[in-house]
DNA sequence: CGTTGTGAAATGATTCACAGCT
DNA sequence: AGCTGTGAATCATTTCACAACG
């Protein structure tokens, strides 16, 4: 009965439909609405939001209020995620200082890079720490999550440090495949694959 | 009989692993190898192929390079993709010298942005232009791919113009749903929804 | 009425099993 | 013997159809 990794997806794209219609004062929402929002069907979202629970009211809709809780609740969005920043370069300090993430619970809390040319430096807020105070301060400040923005070479070191660490989850912006124990999450956003993606796209529909 | 989108995906990995294979002078591989290489099984990996026409030799395996350039074919990267960026903010810095971009047949050949305190300056060898350009450049340069790294409310502004310009894909980075028509191809990479999907790999699985 | 929740049907993707080639 | 290509079977996901509810 666990959930279909397809239905994750959407959860977190109906959380941010709906917190803007929260943000517009718009308290109660149909199933046909959602899904016109994302581009799915109304029966998807039913089914999806189903699996957790019972949220809605029949003949009226969804309240807002109430099914962004539920989301947050079943994507563990409710509790905070402190996170460590591995690598600050461009990406790096794009990463910084993207505003989203201080919109959400998650919030990056210590950057760190193995050239002792910025370590030292302060970057939006934050001092950048030598790669030797990884595990101090992973479990000092209680990091549950890892960003990698180093370079393909590096990154498989880098996340057999943060395992070592005892983070639950890698965000990994490497283009490689990192190996990890199974209890420990990855999640790999790969800009030259997504444009492979896109190219594909712009070949074959024209 | 069009190809499956997960199909499509897995094809990216597969070319970087032959990629790496070739650089070490490898020249031979199995459906096993691949399939080991990227974590799918032998199966998966022959299905997929055998979808585009037949790479193989039975009872030896796949010629590197000859699969190589198969797969290039398939997703349309035999052909240069010169591409805009919009937006020069750390984002787009980080992307203006994201070095795998180099190494592929996608290639930043100019970029934009609105703020004009940023207009004129050069960023990784690129000018940085007006958006009053936008037209007039990516015509004379006949570039197919926007790159959207503006800030959420200006995105859905910069994918209608990119539109007018006849791209054939844009690469989005905002984290809201574009709406084009669907001669456009799409691809949006959402940096707080992966870490949504990390937060829920890491909440449900120890 | 309009709208949800959900079994049942349809579609899509993966895995199995094996014939056939080298 | 080793390995590919592929039809058939299994498994997963989406869509349909509709009963139940406010």
């Amino acid at each position: 009965m666990s959930a279909p990794r397809p239905t994750i997806k959407r959860l977190s794209l109906y959380l941010r439909a709906l917190e803007e219609w929260s943000a517009d004062g718009v308290t109660t929402i149909s199933s046909q609405q959602i899904g016109d929002a994302i581009g799915v069907a109304a029966t998807q979202v039913r089914k999806d939001l189903g699996q957790f629970g019972t949220f809605g009211h029949a003949g009226i809709g969804y309240a807002i209020g109430e099914l962004i809780e539920g989301i947050r609740d079943v994507l563990g969005v409710n509790q905070r995620w402190p996170a460590a920043l591995v690598g600050v370069g461009n990406l790096g300090r794009a990463l910084l200082s993207y505003p989203k993430f201080s919109a959400t619970k998650f919030e990056i809390v210590a950057a760190f890079d193995a050239d002792p040319a910025v370590v030292g430096s302060v970057i939006s807020n934050r001092t950048v720490h030598a790669m030797s105070q990884l595990k101090r301060i992973i479990t000092r400040r209680s990091i549950k999550l890892g960003i990698i923005a180093v370079p393909a070479p590096e990154a498989q070191g880098v996340a057999n440090a943060l395992v070592r660490c005892r983070v639950k989850g890698i965000l990994n912006f490497a283009p490689i495949r990192l190996g990890v124990e199974d209890s420990v999450g990855i999640v790999s956003v790969d800009f030259s694959r997504s444009l492979e993606q896109l190219a594909y796209q712009a070949s074959v529909e024209p």
